[in-house]
DNA sequence: GCGGATTATAAGTCAAACCTTATGGTTTCG
DNA sequence: CGAAACCATAAGGTTTGACTTATAATCCGC
């Protein structure tokens, strides 16, 4: 049996009007095509769906099924293309972004943003290392993801969009903090409080060590940002971190940025997606919002 | 949008496999055929609907939504195609059941006695454990189903027709063999085989436990009937069971069951439908059948 | 019986739906 | 690296779908 949507749809008319005609004119057809659409549906069928007594029409008992599951079926396309058309005009849809722990403050009020301006949607951030946010990349599980530049042997494509300079911070009291231009194998036999190794800050700092033929006397590893800001107050070492992540100690003063020549480290932000996804219409909305406006969400704080 | 019943059926399959030449074979076209059907979906609907990530598909936001109502759709479409084959007399149809995985030992006989008097008509017998059997009704994937009472908070009709006593089984030789009115206190002291945490069994047997304040000292977790009274002859503990289960090992000699102190735990065989479904012909039968001379199909063997 | 309304039939047109084979490009895996 | 698996694209052909207009045929009410 060969249905076609198109039969359901003028059977439906006719069955709602009884009548061919006013079918017809509803759908804007000639009177024969009614016709010959409701005796091909007839004929597949096998059944006669109406029965004529006079000028009047009405529904066999068959025709009265084929009328009820008609209406529900053409309602369930219709259903759906209205759930497509909001997924088209970004007011449906589920934006998937993971970020690097260090990114979490702007990228939280990037993404409050970028909410703000499409409250039909629903949204899912997930913070991680950068180890995690490579697996879920890998595994087709994230729309798109901000963290620092990825691995260039990876599928992926990454688009800098903002500064993420790295700078050695210290306790205000620290001997250090007044001095200007500090000398690296200065800085270098300080203790320092570092992240894990897969941590992105914790490679661009060791490559940047390495690359002027030092290397730091004692280390003590901590696994997140917060863990570090804590013990560099608490006086157990310096730290390299993103300069992003110190707005509120800048302003109360719990930090202090040390002048050492070749900081800040220059990395980017990067916002990642992998080869070959395909965007939906709303993280396509969201990339070209990181794009074009994301640096403004996360101005510099003052030194 | 000019959807197409074809496009649908070809998506469905397509989302079913992940694959275009698995959907391919299945409808026995060339994968060519089946790639264009997806890429005019895709046209028309201005969405993507599947990505591909190396030799993997997956479905978009899009996709999924889509493929929910495909398979409604085509499943309305197959339902009317079914009432008008009966109203047309044929009878022709086919005749889905499941059966808890308990059950399958009766429900088989029952099936069986039902085809017979019934031979122009298909059958499919699914065998599944209670959380299956749910997920299938939920999916409005199952005519009728027999199992445990199911839960009270979903939208089923459910019905008993037959008792389904539960009994506590140990190898012939088990010091608890001979003795009557074994106390609760005693019994629990043993080791037991167990079904898994989702199983109707497992539940109303730890239910009558806890209501008369005992718990079972070891268990041991398996995952069917048949495993467990393997288990219990095996001597690594005792079991509970339903006794409909136990015909071929009593009359072998190769398990007795325990005269233990509340016992048998009296639980009923409920046949369960969606509300609102509408039965067809065979399903109407077979559900009469069923309540009416389902309980002669289970004789209780002797103990 | 006749005009008006309604449906059926016929013949013809045009587009597009649907499928095929052949081939090329990727990706994965041994 | 080469084979295998998988999907995309191209080109070509046949069918059939969906209309149209024109013309019966039927039925109602007066």
């Amino acid at each position: 049996m060969h249905l076609t949507l198109r039969q359901l749809q003028v059977f439906e008319s006719v069955a709602r009007h009884l009548s061919f005609t006013r079918a017809a004119e509803e759908l804007h057809l000639s009177q024969p095509a009614v016709s010959m659409q409701i005796k091909q549906l007839e004929a597949q069928a096998g059944l006669s769906l109406l029965e004529q007594y006079g000028k009047k029409n009405a529904l066999t008992e068959a025709g009265r099924e084929f009328y009820q599951y008609s209406k529900s079926i053409l309602q369930q396309v219709d259903e759906l293309d209205g759930i497509l058309q909001e997924l088209k005009g970004l007011r449906r849809g589920c934006l998937d972004v993971a970020v690097a722990t260090t990114a979490n403050d702007f990228a939280t009020r990037l993404l409050a943003a970028f909410a703000r301006e499409h409250e039909a949607l629903n949204y899912r951030l997930e913070v991680s290392n950068r180890e995690t946010l490579l697996a879920r990349l890998e595994a087709n599980e994230m729309d798109l993801v901000i963290m620092g530049r990825p691995p260039a042997d990876k599928p992926l494509v990454s688009e800098p969009f903002m500064e993420n300079p790295l700078v050695v911070i210290a306790p205000p009291e620290h001997a250090l903090a007044n001095e200007r231009q500090i000398a690296l194998d200065k800085l270098v036999r300080e203790p320092f409080v570092v992240r894990e190794k897969v941590s992105g800050t914790r490679i661009a700092m060791e490559r940047f060590f390495h690359q002027h033929g030092f290397e730091l006397a004692s280390q003590m590893e901590l696994t997140s940002n917060e863990s570090i800001k804590h013990a560099v107050q608490a006086g157990l070492g310096l730290g390299v971190v993103s300069r992003h992540t110190l707005r509120l100690e800048l302003e109360t003063g719990r930090l202090a940025i040390l002048d050492v020549e070749g900081f800040p480290i220059v990395r980017h932000w990067y916002l990642v997606h992998r080869q070959g996804k395909r965007l939906s219409a709303v993280a396509q909305a969201f990339r070209e919002f990181v794009l074009n406006r994301g640096a403004a969400f996360a101005p510099l704080p003052r030194v």
